[in-house]
DNA sequence: CCAACATATGAATATCTGTTCATATATTAG
DNA sequence: CTAATATATGAACAGATATTCATATGTTGG
């Protein structure tokens, strides 16, 4: 548990970085990609325009911060969200980027 | 409402931005600093050790991106968090980067 | 082993962005 | 009005980073 303001210097460079990671729009759309179950690398690449070198590149961003799981299947390997609380926490997201907008 | 695969470009570049402005590790302290109800610009720059500038500066983005919320009272200008959405966002995030390393 | 395919990696670069400094605007006190 | 305080803004710069290109590593089929 964390109580609301222990909001140590550490802890929040580690949720900034989750941030920043998904503040790209290529690697958003890669990790958005994941949500619908393992799919392989020349897939996402294909399905979103970009080259497979940079997906890779991504990717291993995504991996070491434990956003997005590898499993390797033969030559391919295949990419899915790292766990439910990724796919909630970006839900959540979508939802308040979605909510209209209050004027004063 | 919005299903889960209706991720059009724009709506992913928003989602971006969002994700993106929280990803620098000042502009989330700050964001963190505005949890707690409306504070002056000075109050959150001596707080963290930035200076006022670099705190306006900040802001701007974050209220432009409706994260915070603005409200003058005399000479002094108090921010906080937009609305409980935000709230709850960061509170997940936060959640998720607390949470225990799983070993393949 | 060799060829073909899939993924990963390293260097180089052009672009973006956080920070600082100087200055401007706003608001109140005297 | 003037001085003082609070906030905002613009330009400039240093450091970060997304992308590309070339190349390496891994895996399967013949």
């Amino acid at each position: 548990m964390s109580s609301p303001s222990d909001h140590t210097d550490d802890r929040v460079a580690a949720l900034a970085d989750l941030f920043r990671l998904l503040g790209d729009p290529s690697r958003l759309r890669i990790v958005l990609a994941c949500e619908a179950g393992p799919v392989a690398v020349t897939a996402i690449a294909e399905r979103l325009g970009l080259s497979g070198s940079l997906v890779s590149h991504h990717l291993r961003l995504l991996r070491a911060a434990r956003l997005v799981r590898a499993e390797r299947r033969g030559k391919q390997v295949f990419y899915a969200l790292a766990d439910e609380h990724v796919l909630r926490m970006i839900a959540d997201m979508v939802e308040h980027a979605a909510e209209p907008v209050e004027e004063d």
